[in-house]
DNA sequence: CTGAGAATGATTTTT
DNA sequence: TCATTCTCAG
């Protein structure tokens, strides 16, 4: 026991060991939240006041799930199996399962990911002939987890509009095809496992009494939804346990809400809020940047974070000519730290969105530097994977259209499109699925139908490591792969997915049911859940590329904060967001705290991005650093316009830059611009104008102005220039009347 | 069915 | 710019 809260600061220690009350922790980045939330549950278990099965314990990612089996069984020996601890996903799949029956469900269900949603809706559209222009099926299928989010079915959706109401009567139908198909998404998880609850109050109060203890990692990335269900299992007995940072709250746009933190406080009347501040990661200057920058953000419950850890190296601040030169300095910065003994895998790059991952990669593939990305596809994602799992799918549920239709004709077996409309018109006509109304179909439906018949007889009399080799090799997919020229690496994939198939078998998920699940479907089940790692090569050392959102939760030695630039961090569509820029301050917040030691900004003058050159600001969020934990590498006023006044044209929609039928900027222009480097005067010599980037200029009608970028020459040039409260404008110099206005 | 060329649209992402 | 999706001719 001793062992187990040895060396926990005080907070650390009072959170862990709190009465079986209501509590909130306010777990700042790097403050040790989930040794809090595991060494807890570890405590609970040890002082013998629950049992495993008293205790349920949710998070968002498989991947921290793991991580707290992992520490927990560090920690204790037991099986942790017998602990409800996952994800909302995975826990509420783990709930219907047990009690398919009483929610609606066929024992084998399957769950769809946004992907198989996605098609699910556009089969829908096209069954009831929507106009897919007016209503595109993303949108639809926004409309359908929105609203799922919120509790709400299209029965209870107010549709003020047509619009509206036609989007409801699509929920509905695509709802009801779900319902047909056996199938469910990830939203309908959770909304029909809490609808359960709610309709059969005799389960609902057996889980209320049995979960005494619900602990909820990530807090403030809960939705409506998940807010709702904690709330409803939690029942009046149960204590809450809820560790969050309303500072790191980056997810609102795929429906998090952060004021559920403070509509816990106020539901729940938490007697218990305990503020975990100490920092055991990074350095004082990077705290004090963080601490200085997130101090700017309205509505925060508030909190400072703090080290004994001493001030260490000062934040770096660089501006870069380019988007290229700022990747190639990268690449000379992470050389010289890999010659003084750093990992690069301890160093990351980080940058607001994906696309400008393209630049860095370059320059690192030119340099011959290892490096790894984030993102992108996953294992269970990937199309030749995706296609075996449709085959497994169909073997397990006939009913499965989608499915179906994603393999009856792949690899190609002669099946074209009109045949299939025909068949989806019988099947229709005669209230089937496709595979039943394709048995009554000859020639080569036939021979469709005979093989996945062959393949259900296989399934009886096979494990499933062999049964998912059959499918790859009787389906084709195998001979198909082969003969195609890059087929090699999808090979290896289905390869893998035996392997996977066989750790499956290893390590299969509990059961709460009496008839236990066919391992094929919790096979399905899994791969739909976890949709496995993002990509390979982990062993190398490797510099660490990824987006600042996917960066949350990890830390490095060194991290380069990449693209501060106005328009892109802040990101330019945020302006349009209630709040929006308060979420991007929140992820700059995110992006500092990820450092150990090293942190280093950036930000280019100009950047192509989606063909054009653009010339953006440096972002507003270097200068809300405090200047004594920075250290510029260039001079502090570059070439750049002092950002007074730059409020205005934020709010002021920011996107005047996407003018329509500008003339793309000519590279030479820009070359022109900034061939003197540093210091330079800097003139529009291609265009004759007077003017650089930065300058203070009159205008007639709009007042002063600073000039924030060129595009064009000769009589086409245009300058773009900010007038505070009159907003971004774009002018013609041929045209517009600028008078020349001293610097400041 | 396939492949070429046009059109489109482009934060952030887990389950 | 560029990757993906769509459309149409062969």
């Amino acid at each position: 026991m001793a062992d187990l809260l040895a060396n926990l600061n005080d907070r650390q220690l009072a959170a862990v060991t709190l009465p079986p009350q209501h509590a909130l922790i306010l777990a700042g980045a790097g403050s040790g939240k989930t040794r809090v939330l595991t060494t807890r549950i570890a405590w609970l278990l040890a002082t013998g006041q629950v049992g495993p099965a008293g205790i349920l314990a949710v998070t968002f990612t498989n991947k921290s799930a793991r991580e707290m089996v992992t520490r927990l069984t560090a920690m204790l020996p037991l099986d942790a199996r017998r602990i409800w601890i996952g994800t909302f996903h995975g826990l509420c799949n783990r709930m219907l399962r047990a009690h398919h029956q009483d929610a609606g469900l066929p024992a084998s269900f399957q769950i769809l990911d946004s992907q198989d949603q996605l098609g699910a809706v556009k089969r829908v559209l096209r069954a009831l002939n929507v106009d897919d222009e007016k209503y595109p099926p993303r949108q639809v299928q926004w409309f359908i987890n929105n609203a799922k989010e919120q509790g709400l079915r299209a029965s209870s959706l107010e549709a003020p509009t047509a619009y509206d109401q036609r989007m409801a009567e699509l929920y509905a139908a695509y709802d009801e095809q779900c319902r047909r198909e056996g199938v469910v998404d990830f939203a309908e998880l959770l909304l029909r496992s809490f609808e359960l609850l709610q309709a059969q109050p005799a389960l609902c109060n057996h889980y209320q009494s049995r979960f005494r203890h619900l602990l909820v990692d990530e807090f403030q990335d809960t939705n409506t939804l998940q807010y709702r269900w904690i709330r409803l299992l939690a029942g009046p007995g149960a204590a809450v346990f809820a560790v969050g940072d309303d500072d790191q709250s980056i997810y609102a746009f795929r429906g998090a809400n952060v004021g559920n933190m403070a509509a816990f406080e106020r539901d729940f009347q938490t007697p218990n809020l305990i503020r975990l501040e100490q920092n055991y990661r990074s350095f004082g200057h990077i705290l004090d940047c963080a601490n200085e920058l997130i101090q700017r953000n309205a509505n925060r419950l508030g909190k400072q974070l703090w080290t004994e850890a001493g001030v260490g190296e000062p934040v770096r601040v660089r501006e870069a000519l380019s988007d290229q030169d700022e990747a190639q300095w990268i690449v000379e910065e992470v050389r010289s730290l890999v010659r003084d003994g750093w990992m690069r895998a301890d160093i990351a790059l980080l940058y607001r969105s994906n696309a400008q991952s393209r630049v860095l990669e370059h320059a690192l593939f030119a340099a011959g530097m290892p490096y790894r990305v984030y993102g992108g596809l996953r294992f269970f994602e990937r199309a030749e994977i995706k296609h075996a799992l449709a085959y497994l799918r169909l073997i397990e549920n006939p009913a499965d259209d989608g499915a179906f239709l994603r393999v009856v004709n792949f690899p190609t077996r002669g099946i074209g499109a009109r045949s299939i409309e025909q068949l989806q018109d019988a099947a229709r006509a005669r209230g089937c699925s496709l595979y039943e109304a394709a048995k009554a179909m000859g020639g080569r439906l036939a021979a469709f139908v005979a093989l996945m018949d062959a393949l259900q007889n296989d399934s009886l009399r096979l494990e499933l490591p062999e049964l998912v080799e059959q499918v790859t090799e009787r389906s084709q997919l195998l001979a198909h792969y082969t003969a195609e020229r890059d087929g090699e690496e999808r090979i290896d994939n289905l390869r893998e997915l035996v392997n996977a198939a066989i750790a499956f078998l290893g390590d299969p998920p509990a059961e709460d049911s009496d008839a236990p699940l066919s391992l094929l479907a919790a096979f399905l089940a899994h791969a739909s859940l976890e949709s496995g790692e993002n990509q390979a090569g982990e062993g190398t050392d490797a510099l660490q590329l990824m987006t600042v959102h996917s960066a949350k939760g990890l830390e490095f030695n060194a991290v380069f904060v990449t693209g501060l630039e106005e328009g892109l961090f802040p990101h330019e569509n945020s302006a349009n967001e209630p709040s929006g820029l308060e979420e991007e301050r929140r992820l700059m917040y995110v992006a500092m705290t990820r450092a150990r030691q090293r942190l280093y900004l950036s930000f280019a003058q100009t950047r192509l991005l989606h063909g054009q050159t653009r010339y953006h600001l440096r972002s507003r969020f270097i200068d809300e650093l405090p200047d004594g934990a920075l250290k510029w590498l260039t001079p502090r006023n570059g070439l750049r316009a002092t950002r007074e006044g730059w409020g205005g044209a934020w709010e002021s929609g920011g996107n005047a830059w996407r003018t329509k039928g500008t003339q793309q900027a000519a590279q030479q222009g820009a070359a022109g611009v900034w061939s003197g480097g540093y210091g330079s005067d800097g003139r529009t010599a291609a265009s004759g104008a007077p003017f650089r980037i930065g300058q203070t200029l009159k205008h007639a009608k709009f007042g002063e102005g600073v000039v924030v970028a060129y595009e064009g020459t000769g009589s086409d040039a245009r300058v773009q220039i900010n007038f505070g409260a009159a907003g971004l404008k774009w002018l013609a110099l041929a045209v517009a009347k600028l008078e020349p206005y001293p610097d400041k």
